[in-house]
DNA sequence: GTTTAAATTAAACGATTGTTTAATATTGTG
DNA sequence: CACAATATTAAACAATCGTTTAATTTAAAC
């Protein structure tokens, strides 16, 4: 798996990996350079900074759901259909870049703007557009009962951060021992599409 | 306000500012001295060490909720007049500690188990156990349908998170200027607590 | 094969990290 | 005041940080 790699993206990947652990001033770039079996000067080499490494990472990762988002958006008629195939989307993806993901959730804890996080939410913001669009054309069509837009956005992604990112805490919750599975096997994920939808249709139309 | 804080806690209110802020490897023990208007030796002097700082704050802070939790199973009947408190008592505690939830939440994104990982997820998990009693005990007196428990419960901390906490991304999801207003107005915790409210409601019963 | 460019290396750079030391200042107690 | 305990200080500690340098190896082009 991932054999034609540059030396590039491999040491984006082994950067996610270490930066998912540790966050980002937690990870040394030698530590980066001796995971990904480099000289440490090929950071500056091929990013110029630590930072500026960062941000090459989110760029490698970004723009990964709107396109998917603006496709639904277009093509599928039944907006309570729609947001049941973007949830799918949205957890495949998540599920699938959960260590990208857990830094994006963690800079976005942080009060402090940067270069990194306006890029990040931005990313997400135009994310959140697409599903603003679905909710309130639902709502215009009396399909969706008046529900807080803004909020009902921030309580998907906070429910999926919860699940699927802050793995640590929720593996507790759900009681899944890491030694012999994992929060992202494939039966989880699709236990958290069913929660999702479940819960959207309840918050959003009443009907069971 | 605070008058009578001893200098120790002066530290921990300063070291709870910085680290909500920069993270833990992201504040220097120079820093946090600077702002507190203190010597560095004084850090080493009052805690032993940075790491037992961060335990120190944590001790400062935890507990909060548990009691209350507690309180409110044995005294309030209605289950879903129950987790309405419950709810309330939460959106408070979070909205007047904000600072302090995002450090944990910080904490909760790492996967590397620390000392203090272990105390805050114990914190965390006792609270949500006291939640798990009063949703199981509405679905056996059939007032609530059957529902995820666990995964209720992480949406219940995931929303909360996103809304109180990571308020980088909320505030732009919500439109707020943070010029002007702040996500921790009286307006948005009451915004909050009924959207939380609502949405419960929705999950449990389907009553609108 | 020679020449030129790109990739890689070990070593050193100064700055900053957390912590300790040893001297000094402050406070409380008799 | 004198004495002891505590609090505070500036300075130094070794370790690590991100980055740069200058030399060397590898690859590409002709």
């Amino acid at each position: 798996m991932g054999e034609k790699m540059t030396k590039r993206e491999q040491i984006l990947e082994v950067a996610e990996e270490l930066i998912a652990e540790n966050g980002f001033s937690g990870t040394s770039v030698r530590a980066l350079a001796a995971k990904a079996g480099i000289n440490v000067a090929m950071i500056s080499y091929y990013f110029g900074s630590k930072e500026k490494l960062f941000e090459a990472l989110v760029e490698y990762r970004a723009g990964f759901l709107r396109g998917k988002f603006q496709t639904l958006n277009k093509e599928v008629e039944d907006p309570m259909e729609r947001i049941n195939q973007m949830i799918d989307a949205y957890v495949d993806r998540i599920f699938s870049h959960h260590r990208f993901h857990r830094i994006l959730h963690r800079q976005m804890l942080s009060t402090k703007t940067t270069v990194n996080s306006e890029n990040i939410i931005g990313i997400l913001l135009r994310n959140s557009e697409e599903v603003k669009k679905v909710l309130r054309e639902g709502e215009h069509k009396k399909i969706f009962r008046k529900v807080d837009v803004e909020f009902t956005i921030a309580m998907l992604i906070g429910t999926l951060s919860q699940i699927a990112v802050s793995c640590m805490l929720s593996s507790r919750i759900i009681g899944v021992n890491p030694q012999t599975e994992s929060i992202y096997d494939e039966s989880y994920k699709e236990r958290t599409k069913m929660f999702l939808k479940n819960l959207m249709r309840n918050h959003l139309t009443g009907n069971l």
